[in-house]
Formats: structure tokens, C-alpha cells, sequence
DNA sequence: CACAAACAGGACTAAAACAGTACAGTATCT
DNA sequence: AGATACTGTACTGTTTTAGTCCTGTTTGTG
């Protein structure tokens, strides 16, 4: 299927709603607008602060906002920051690129596979995702994103 | 990751070897010939000649070859007959296109995504993977081939 | 300073997907 | 008839994923 891990699609709920407004907004807070639990959020933020998507602030007042300007990003960026580089076969690892170039006679043309889908990749940014919400009731909203991008949680 | 199944990493393999002798291969020859087991290759071959991509003769001197002309098979093609159609997100089935667009707000945005990557493989032919053989001792090649991309069946 | 808010890191479990194998059946050729 | 070779499906062990929880650290507030 090619899929995306989950975590991924709901990372893309999650930041949608963290790009409607643009302040340091808490996990706890996050996970209550969006609908997706707690603990999954949190564990979704924390990665994509740790690859720098996302900066952080502890304690009081603490929370999440962007590390740069939301404008520029890509889905590149958030399916790499959550699940590690583009790669479409096993022989391709953290770098990149096939490590085995100089001896696997089929690496440059594999290479060319990643290639093609990080391009495409690059070209949807994440404000593309963004809900045209405005035509709808949030409540509305929330509830069919919710079943759809983050079943796992519904009573 | 985004990738793609181990077995459509072995389809590759086994197409590219069924690639250049164009003729009717059984599998236990492609199997001999590519260093994929044959219960793996004979599973491969089954699916890809259920979904039309490959056509198979049974009974003596019988085996698989390609359905049509094979220069125009594209890697979507290839990967859809092992891993069902290209779909970023899971709300997506079978048709290729998001059941629920008109009731989620997101579905037009994936399906962007969803096309995109398609697009990108459309344009990756089978033929471009094949290896440059002439240039290697095909016992080299093949050795190099087990080991990166069907790893499991090392001794 | 004590406490509460909020992130950081990692460990753990259950469930799902995958890889690989096996086997009984059917078609074809000689 | 018998050998060859594909077909369909079921089974099993392994790996990956999803989701949760816990313990520690940082920071603001009274
Ligand atoms: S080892 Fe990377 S493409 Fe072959
Ligand atoms: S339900 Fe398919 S994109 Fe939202």
C-alpha cells in the first residue's frame, strides 16, 4: 500500500490545528481541540521537537509552536521528522542514500524510485493540508476528522 | 519509511531477470537464476500473473512471461499488482480515491498526495531497474543481489 | 522554597501486518 | 499414466506498529 504510519496522518490533524493558531499551545491542549488522546499527542510532539520541526518550552505556560515559519513546510518534513528518511527499500538507511551504491548494480536506479516520491513529496506543503474550515461547524469538524484520521480513539 | 513490501523488492529482482530472456521461465528456473527461494518467487509470480501483468502457462514447459510489451511497465504497475493501489492514508481503499470526500475536510489534500507519488512512479519504468549486467560476472551480480535484496535466504 | 504545569525520554504490552512455508488441487505435455 | 508446473489457500513464527504509562527535568508562581 505504500502507507504512512498513523501516527503520521494524525500528526498532520495535529499540526493543522496548531497552524490555526499560531501560539505555544500545550500538548494537553492540543489533544483536547483535536480529538486525538493525550498520550499520543505528546508522543508525536515530542518527536517532531526533537527533529526541530517544532520547538518547546517546559514548564508553566510551556507548550509547542513552530520553529520557523509554517509557510515553507512540507510533507517531506513531517513524514521524515516521524518516520525517518524517505526510503523506499530496506537498503536504504539513515543517509539517504543506498549505502551499498559501488557494489549493488540496481542501487543508483532504487535511488531514483526515492527521488521521484521526495519530489513529489516536496511539492505538498502542509498549509495545503490545512481544513477549509470555515464552512463548518468546528464541532462537526473535529468529529469526522476524528474517525476517519485517528479511529483508534472513539468511544 | 514509506516503504515498500520486501516481496515487491524481490518482484523487481525476479522481473529484471525475467526481463532479459524475454521467453516463458518457469519458476523454479527464476528462482535458480534470481537466488529467491522458490515458495517466494512462486508466490510473487502467482500474484503478478492474478493482477495481468504477468501471463502463465501451466503443464509441462510451462512458466510465466509478460503479458504485454514489457518496456512500458511502469514501477506503479508493479507495485500496485503486489501491494494493491498507492494510498498514503489508510481512508483510502480500494478505489483509489478517499471514500469519505465529501464528508472530510482533509480528503481532497490527500488524495493530492496520493497523486502526486503516483505521478512520480508512473514515471519509473521497469526497465530502468535492471541492472547493468554486462559489465559483472553475473555470479557476482547475483550474489550482490541475494544479499542486499533478498536478504533472508543467505545461508 | 515548595508546588504545579508541562515537556523529555524511555520502557512496556497488545494487536496487527508481514514473510516465509506447506500442501492439496488442476492443467498440460509426452 | 506420469511428470511438470501453475493455483489457491491456509498456517505459523517474527517483526513492526500503536498506544499507554512511568519516572525525571525544567520552569513559572505564590
Ligand atoms: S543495495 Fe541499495 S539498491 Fe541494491
Ligand atoms: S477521510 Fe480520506 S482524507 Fe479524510
Amino acid at each position: 500500500m505504500l502507507k504512512v504510519n498513523k501516527l503520521t496522518d494524525y500528526a498532520v490533524v495535529v499540526l493543522c490545528d496548531l497552524l490555526r493558531g499560531q501560539a505555544l499551545r500545550s500538548a494537553a491542549d492540543l489533544a483536547q481541540s483535536s480529538g486525538v488522546p493525550l498520550p499520543t499527542v505528546s508522543k508525536i510532539l515530542k518527536q517532531l521537537a526533537r527533529t526541530g520541526l517544532l520547538q518547546s518550552a517546559r514548564g508553566v505556560n510551556g507548550g509547542y509552536g513552530f520553529a520557523k515559519s509554517p509557510d515553507g513546510i512540507s510533507m517531506t518534513e513531517v513524514i521524515e521528522a516521524l518516520e525517518g528518511p524517505i526510503a523506499v527499500t530496506g537498503c536504504i538507511e539513515d543517509s539517504g542514500d543506498c549505502e551499498h551504491l559501488h557494489e549493488c548494480p540496481m542501487s543508483g536506479h532504487w535511488n531514483a524510485v526515492n527521488v521521484a516520491v521526495r519530489r513529489s513529496l516536496d511539492e505538498v506543503r502542509l498549509i495545503d493540508m490545512l481544513p477549509e474550515a470555515r464552512f463548518m461547524d468546528p464541532e462537526d469538524l473535529s468529529r469526522v476528522i476524528v474517525a476517519r484520521h485517528a479511529p483508534a480513539m472513539q468511544a
